[in-house]
DNA sequence: CATTTATTTTAGTTGCACCTAAATTAAAAA
DNA sequence: TTTTTAATTTAGGTGCAACTAAAATAAATG
């Protein structure tokens, strides 16, 4: 059995991992919004448990086994992500905090029946890949709107960001998944993107264009 | 705020809660599995907050505002149950444990947006009332079948029990939600009821009988 | 390389929600 | 009405998951 915070804390170690690096006390603190000592605390308890290897004042890295429940908890995350957006027509800067409730619902039951009833989506709505089952993450084929070169078209299918501040942003700016993009011109000075999107002319900066997935035909 | 815990105790004493008289310790305690004293405490807790009236060895009773977070709770459990019956293919008996726990997600938003995409419904997958957004509930316009007349045809709309063993005596005996029913004898020596399902006449005990619920055309 | 600074851990505390055991109160039986 | 029994509360304790403050360790700087 596990409990709701075992389960926050291999999600944000499986989320912070990016190289082969162990993850830091407090980059998880920071990222959980908890002090560096409560997180020391549960860092010894999840290695007891056999989730992470953990030394001391070295840091955590997910074992096999914790990072298959870090994986099915982002499974059931990403499918109730995709159910808020397409079935109860919630729109995709507001699903995230219900979302962190749904994911920690138990029933192994439930989630293979919502895959189904979904029609086993592959992607959620932020263009986030759902791992299946067995934990196997889709390759995504998409590309930061910063690589699109100049003159071609491409398609929203997500965000490599997902604060509430960037996606309200691009609400304002009416760029939604399924969008059709073209680049006009690429500013060398900063970096800036000129972009054509609902036959108006905008340019926005290289930090947003950065974290706007478009897909590669 | 209100914790997972208070939100189950106000449920179990709306749920109690028959007549005008207040609820005991000892049946709250029952009915949640868990110790008296450990219930004392509680009552003591949620007084405080203003949701029940308690007083010392006289039970508890809840006020409007403590009514109305338990029958906001059913509302969500009998919402998640219909979803979980009618779109994700779960049978009748398999829903409870899992609508328990859907039932302490929080946010308003999703509780009605749930409602629309269900089309409304008034009446759960067992046929129990589901409150409105203002904690009104439907009148059931339902009779058991045991006192369903001979030679009467009526349709099952839901049960008065749902405990799994109830629930699984019905599924093997091919009763339904929306299974017509016709009484063909009611026999005095046991109260029991001879009753023309799917072609095929069976007998059931009057306990049976008594839990479950047909239309009233 | 020594010292300062930053990170991490340990030790001890808190609130929550449960528990057991003992004391109190209410209800039932003699 | 007294006594016995049952229900309820109080008192004190446990595990969990957070916290603060202090100590220990590692990393960065002079």
């Amino acid at each position: 059995m596990r409990s709701r915070s075992e389960e926050d804390y291999l999600k944000a170690i499986y989320s912070l991992w990016k190289n082969e690096n162990p993850i830091s006390t407090t980059d998880i603190a920071k990222y959980l919004n908890m002090k560096a000592s409560s997180v020391t605390d549960m860092l010894q308890k999840l290695s007891e448990k056999g989730w992470i290897n953990y030394q001391k004042y070295k840091g955590a890295t997910l074992t096999k086994d914790g990072k298959k429940i870090a994986l099915s908890i982002i499974r059931k995350h990403r499918l109730w992500e995709t159910f808020l957006v397409t079935n109860l027509n919630f729109k995709w800067d507001e699903v995230h905090e219900i979302a962190e409730q749904l994911e920690h619902i138990i029933s192994p039951d439930l989630v293979n029946k919502l895959d189904d009833y979904l029609g086993n989506p592959r992607f959620d709505p932020h263009g986030d890949p759902i791992p299946n089952i067995d934990g196997k993450i889709p390759k995504s084929l998409s590309i930061p709107l910063l690589d699109l070169s100049i003159n071609k078209v491409g398609q929203v299918v997500g965000v490599s960001l997902d604060t509430p501040s960037f996606l309200q942003y691009l609400d304002k700016l009416n760029i939604q998944l399924g969008s059709k993009i073209k680049v006009t011109d690429k500013i060398d000075f900063d970096q800036s993107v000129e972009i054509l999107i609902n036959n108006k002319s905008i340019q926005i900066s290289s930090a947003v264009a950065k974290n706007i997935l478009i897909n590669t035909k």
